[in-house]
DNA sequence: GCAGCACGTAGTGAATCGGG
DNA sequence: CCCGATTCACTACGTGCTGC
């Protein structure tokens, strides 16, 4: 049911604004058509819809941005309690997570959040990898979603993605600050992830893709850069440098009492430096 | 090009459900 | 029991397929 969220919104419109069904009659629409829209058994004609929105003294621009504040909202929110429940390892809560997302017909972050605490099924990343082929503008879903599954994806995939994602936010000064931190948290994962294998080109392209002056003032992306930088360090050019570099940019997080990520990072960072 | 057919779905009005 | 919400059986209409 791909329409069932327009009759959700609008109930929630009507119930706000103290209307009943059998009010629409007086308009000339039959209540039965409105419940059946509002609980996505059946889509309204257009005129109807209209009709039912004049009647509510909603204009269609204004039921238009409910349909989407309110949907993006709520994406918003269940990933914000999926990084939030990753970074502190809470298997329970994610497997919750993956149950709303299969309820909220989230597929592809559906199968991002499953990769957090279930190992992906090669179809499984196959999908996945063909849905974000096929993503023409990338929001902050798209975004996450390839954020969480990264380290899935073949190198050539990820840079070529990411060249892709580049592309479309070249006026990285107008972007909106969740998204803007979510673009850069993939960079740095990226970069890591290069560094690891070696692949030193990549880690440096990534992490010279912006510049300090681009990031701005943004005290979380510029620690979460430092640590990447240590990490290029540490795998390229010298081992110490590297560690005292990723140390610094912890100590920052514990000093900021950003218990959480000081952690997660840590963790991480011991991950990948053997 | 079009008649005949099946199929899907919006709309109608009545029946039924269910919480207060 | 009351009343708003939902479902059911039905009609009307649009669409796409098939054979001529």
């Amino acid at each position: 049911m791909m329409y069932k969220k327009y009759g959700k919104v609008f109930k929630k419109l009507r119930l706000q604004k103290n209307f009943n069904l059998s009010e629409f009659e007086r308009c000339g629409i039959n209540k039965s058509i409105i419940s059946r829209f509002e609980t996505g058994k059946t889509m309204i004609s257009f005129e109807n819809l209209y009709m039912a929105l004049t009647e509510l003294n909603i204009s269609l621009a204004e039921y238009d941005r409910a349909l989407n504040n309110f949907s993006a909202d709520d994406v918003n929110i269940i990933i914000d309690k999926i990084l939030n429940a990753e970074r502190k390892q809470e298997v329970f809560k994610l497997k919750q997570l993956y149950n709303t997302c299969i309820n909220e017909n989230l597929f592809m972050l559906s199968i991002a959040v499953k990769s957090k605490f279930n190992i992906l099924s090669i179809s499984e990343i196959d999908t996945l990898r063909i849905l974000l082929f096929d993503v023409e503008i990338w929001g902050y879903y798209e975004l996450s979603v390839f954020f969480l599954t990264l380290e899935e994806f073949n190198e050539p995939y990820i840079l070529q993605t990411i060249k892709r994602i580049i592309h479309q936010n070249n006026h990285i000064n107008f972007i909106e600050f969740s998204y803007k931190r979510r673009l850069f948290e993939i960079l740095y994962k990226a970069s890591a992830f290069f560094s690891t294998r070696g692949d030193e080109r990549s880690a440096r392209f990534l992490l010279d893709t912006y510049s300090i002056e681009e990031i701005g003032d943004d005290l979380y992306i510029n620690n979460i850069r430092n640590i990447t930088i240590g990490v290029y360090l540490y795998y390229f050019k010298n081992k110490e440098f590297g560690k005292k570099r990723i140390v610094s940019a912890l100590n920052i997080f514990k000093e900021l009492n950003q218990e959480v990520y000081f952690k997660y990072y840590k963790k991480k960072i011991a991950e990948i430096l053997e």
